[in-house]
DNA sequence: GTATTTTGCGTTAACGTTAACGCACCACCC
DNA sequence: GGGTGGTGCGTTAACGTTAACGCAAAATAC
């Protein structure tokens, strides 16, 4: 392995030259400067990060800022534990994590969270920007010499660091398809869009009606609702959604919250007759999963979205490294069959 | 943080001596090595692993025994590309890797390969078990001391560091889970036993077969060859296959191959009429089923079995890491709508 | 009894990188 | 000509861990 000490031998210079060229601290001639980068070149040399970090090691602490816990059905939970796993992964690093909550139904109370996670003294945010309009107005007010990233979601033309992809539209697509597989192609299948506002659930009906466009299956109806917290109104919806379409063969739920309508049909004695695909791996969803009155869940990583937003944050922050801009989700398709294998990796840091 | 220096002066003794309890290094008494260790919990201490990979950094070089990448139509790319990009990865810890290829179908040359690897002063071999009987026998003679991680397959009671396992049974019944749904439950459906003798394929097919052991289906047939290679005799078999059986509606192709049987559909007019099920993310059955003759692949991220079978050895060699004895591999079902998010991340090191 | 080994411990020089410090040298100003 | 400020570089002391080395004192050998 090529050191500093032999890029000065080589350049004819001392290793505080190669460190000032190498960290562009200034005071050395153009002309050095081009014989130790020539001899950077010729010897291929790449830091040794164990020297680096073992000199540069100081404590860093990021914020994280998102819904409390048990909100939307415990799905905050998820990105909560990628979240915890990166810290206890990173806790040799020196790497310290602070939690900001808040209710994503109060507007004021995310304003609250941002402005004291603002005035905490914090080397990088994590950011949840679940209220579009107010996290644009709000991340604009960031320091620009402070990095976040977002998770779960993103604002387009953010100043952002990085950010995770998910592609909503196209699992709208995948779930319609897999719907109209398991319903045959007849019978009326329906999309529950849960919270008309959210940018995701949008895109995701988008995506579902979409591929019907063509005309491919009999008909399908969109029900929405905002009042997704009372599960009593949402209890008269479902009633209203099966006895309106008598011939209902499946349904589409855009959210979490997918096992409600699960465990509704359980107790009509209607399960297995209406098929049922939704998203998000949280404990309800997959012992529903389990006992088949859900068919399929789609599951975009809310965990993994959670790690790597942290780890992103590390390699910026802590390593200096360049960091991708945009970090792209895999769609996952979960059945009864394959859960068991998904389910390991997080649920130690639940 | 605290190092050894803080345990040296809570202990009553130097640095030297906290280092000989902490490496069991001896020449300490009794009575010293339960103070050390007492302050060693009082405070807390994890060793700085960066200060240790400093002063430890020593060059290291794996074996990775695996068939030649063109074999089974290119699937040994796979693992490669994971491995390869692990080892790009792991270059600044001055971990190279060396390749050790054979010819699969022919033991002699597993033998040779084997022996070579054997003769070769490695650190620690990655192995790719495929002829399960010469492979326990040849790795018995591995010395103790050298450590080795299999992937791909593994071989029960071996000594082995670590192992991928990939459940083959379960993801056989998630594929005829699939087959019915696209086909309806009408119709007759198939599975093609592609290598008779190899244990994956083997299970793959006994969980097809168990999920329609309730007899939820119309009827099935299994054929088998083991004549994969010869295109030929495959393209015959392919004919008798659809001529034996005209209510045909689908069919689980147990390995890489899959493609093959799709083009062929495609040359006879018949994609779309007899669904396909198989297996792998190889170029060639990403492209049949983005054109639509494939329906769904399972993939059990061989790709990322190289990758992590690779950072096993990292970790246990080089950072002297417990490792985990058994990595257990997701089930994936890849479709048109979601492929594109997971070919992305091991494509640069094809 | 002396000679030799063993035990128990402290000291020290690395590993590669970083950045503070200091020292010559030159330019410029009154 | 003496002072001030800037430029271009070398030197050095850390960071925490490791293991070789050395040195007493105690144990064993002859």
């Amino acid at each position: 392995m090529t050191t500093i000490k032999d890029i000065a031998e080589k350049a004819g210079v001392s290793i505080g030259t190669v460190d000032r060229v190498i960290h562009k601290r200034g005071r050395v001639s153009e002309e050095t400067i081009r014989a130790v980068e020539k001899a950077i070149r010729d010897l291929n040399y790449t830091p040794n990060i164990f020297a680096r970090r073992l000199k540069l090691a100081k404590p860093v602490t990021f914020g994280v800022l998102m819904p409390t816990m048990d909100q939307d059905s415990g799905y905050w939970r998820l990105p909560a534990a990628g979240i915890k796993k990166a810290k206890t992964e990173l806790a040799c690093h020196q790497v310290d994590v602070r939690f900001f909550h808040f209710d994503r139904y109060r507007p004021a109370s995310f304003s609250r969270a941002f402005e004291a996670m603002l005035e905490t003294d914090l080397d990088g945010l994590l950011i949840a920007p679940v209220l579009a309009s107010l996290s644009a107005k709000l991340t604009a007010r960031i320091p620009p010499e402070r990095p976040y990233v977002f998770f779960d979601s993103t604002i387009p033309g953010s100043a952002c660091l990085s950010c995770t992809i998910q592609d909503s539209y196209q699992s709208g697509m995948l779930s319609a398809r897999l719907l109209n597989l398991l319903c045959g192609g007849i019978g009326t299948l329906a999309a529950l869009r849960m919270a008309p506002d959210d940018y995701h659930i949008n895109e995701r009906v988008r995506g579902f009606q979409h591929y019907f466009s063509g005309g491919l299956s009999s008909g399908f109806v969109i029900y929405e609702t905002d009042n997704a917290r009372d599960r009593k109104s949402l209890k008269r919806l479902f009633r209203t959604i099966i006895e309106e379409h008598s011939g209902l063969r499946g349904i589409f739920i855009t959210n979490a919250q997918t096992f409600l309508f699960a465990r509704f049909l359980e107790e009509e004695g209607l399960a297995g007759a209406i098929h049922v695909i939704g998203y998000d791996l949280i404990q309800e969803n997959i012992d529903c999963l389990k006992n088949g009155s859900i068919d399929f869940l789609i599951s975009q990583q809310s965990d993994n979205q959670g790690y790597q937003g942290l780890y992103t944050l590390f390699r910026r922050v802590v390593l200096n490294e360049a960091v991708e801009k945009e970090i792209f989700m895999p769609i996952e398709i979960i059945t009864r069959e394959n859960i068991d294998y998904y389910q390991q990796q997080w649920s130690a840091h639940v």
